[in-house]
DNA sequence: TAGCCACTAAACAGTC
DNA sequence: AGACTGTTTAGTGGCT
């Protein structure tokens, strides 16, 4: 019942984000989602299919629209789930790293939904006010007070590489502009709202030294709007995703221990721990969350159209369109674990400028790297089965001794560098 | 303690 | 001219 509640729960709210995860599962298996702290690094890239590969990027749309419908949806769905959470007495610390966080936060600002909550509009604490007091009530505490406790006032537990990458993910054309990007962090995360202004530059160095975000020029000829679109290179978009499971992995396992048994009906699974102390979640269910975000990208580079084309990343304009792709390999800020050479800070990239790439109609123009694309499946079977592994684990059965735990080290030792 | 990483601040150049 | 965008460098703090 509980389980099937958050977790319908959340697959509606992932729907947008991982529409292949969430769109035609039973609620009850299909759900949860994802919680996330800051884990700094990811595991290993190679997805092909991805957000660049619409190829002809569109100008951006807004980043939020496609979620506001089904969070509108969740918000009254989900109202009233998890109440009580967010006065449970954690310490701020706590909440931004725990799965609380993650409930509170993150969840149900998502469930903030529209454009119009940017500006804060009665919308907003209408869906707020019936689900939790989360930003209700801190508008009622003193700021400091409500600054400390209220998770929507703290500092959002991931990384600006996280927040662009989630940002960007949401958007219908998989690509926005800084300035949109800002939108949706100030949307989904109302803590940037009263920071100081240096997040932008954060969120704009960022894009600039992360190599899994690619700047795409507009479309040519088109003068209107500043700057470039920005998406997430389909080679990182595996990555991270893997980070954000990762975020909430070790606070997670500091908690849960994987049932020693098959859970039944008459005795409730012994990693229900989160319910008594207060999380509205469990591990499984991020486990499956997150195992969701992991299907999704993989599902896309099974099922996505890849032609015959073997390289990872296709960014093919559809209608012979030009597309400009910043992408500089030499360039190592990045959660990469693909084997971009190790190249130091002070490296090349100083002496060699980050340009745009030119990418011709055609089959994609980083190919010819078949091993490549081997390992990197491995590595998706790999992902595959520890996701495998936590649907089953959510869905009551009990996978191979050995699959939900193992994954934390190895992939982060993957990572950078 | 060293190294890595994320974050922040700042400077600068280019574009609108 | 001013705001915005994008790049780069440098410093700091946390974590392992």
């Amino acid at each position: 019942m509980y389980i099937h509640t958050h977790a319908h729960r959340f697959s509606t709210l992932l729907s947008p984000l991982f529409p292949l995860c969430f769109s035609a599962d039973p609620p009850g298996l299909m759900g949860p989602v994802v919680g996330m702290s800051p884990d700094k690094k990811a595991g290993s890239p190679g997805s092909q299919g991805g957000a660049c590969g619409a190829g002809t990027l569109p100008e951006a749309e807004s980043a939020s629209s496609p979620l506001a419908t089904s969070l509108d949806r969740l918000g009254r769905a989900g109202a009233g789930a998890a109440p009580g959470v967010a006065e449970g007495g954690a310490t701020e610390d706590e909440e931004l790293t725990n799965l609380n966080w993650l409930h509170e936060n993150l969840l149900q600002n998502f469930s903030l939904g529209g454009p119009e909550d940017i500006e804060g509009t009665p919308d907003t604490d209408n869906t707020l006010s019936s689900s939790s007091s989360s930003s209700v009530s801190s508008s009622s505490l003193s700021g400091g007070q409500a600054a400390e406790r209220d998770p929507l006032k703290s500092k959002p537990p991931f990384s600006f590489s996280l927040l662009i990458f989630m940002a960007i993910e949401q958007s219908p054309s998989k690509s926005l502009p800084v300035k949109e990007i800002y939108s949706w962090i100030l949307q989904h995360f109302p803590y940037f709202s009263s920071a100081p202004t240096g997040w932008k530059n954060s969120v704009r160095h960022n894009l600039s030294l992360n190599k899994c975000f690619r700047k795409v020029e507009r479309s040519l000829g088109k003068t209107n709007g500043k700057g470039s679109l920005w998406c997430v290179d389909p080679e990182f978009r595996p990555t991270l995703a893997q980070a954000l499971r990762k975020q909430h992995l070790p606070n997670t396992h500091a908690f849960y221990t994987p049932p020693a048994s098959p859970p039944s009906a008459s005795s409730p699974p012994r990693h229900l721990l989160l319910l008594e102390q207060g999380s509205a979640l469990r591990e499984s269910d991020f486990d499956a969350a997150t195992a969701m975000m992991l299907l999704k990208s993989a599902s896309e580079q099974y099922t996505e159209p890849l032609g015959d084309q073997e390289g990872p990343i296709d960014l093919s304009p559809r209608r012979g369109e030009v597309v400009l792709v910043s992408r500089d390999p030499q360039q190592d800020h990045n959660y990469s674990s693909s084997p971009p050479p190790p190249v130091s800070r002070e490296g090349p990239s100083s002496t060699a400028p980050r340009r745009p790439l030119l990418l011709a109609p055609g089959p994609a123009s980083g190919g010819g790297c078949s091993k490549r694309v081997r390992l990197r499946q491995a590595e998706l079977d790999e992902e595959l089965k520890e996701a495998a592994g936590s649907l089953l684990h959510l869905a009551g059965v009990r996978p191979s001794p050995q699959a939900p735990v193992q994954r934390g080290r190895k992939s982060r030792k993957i990572s950078r560098k």
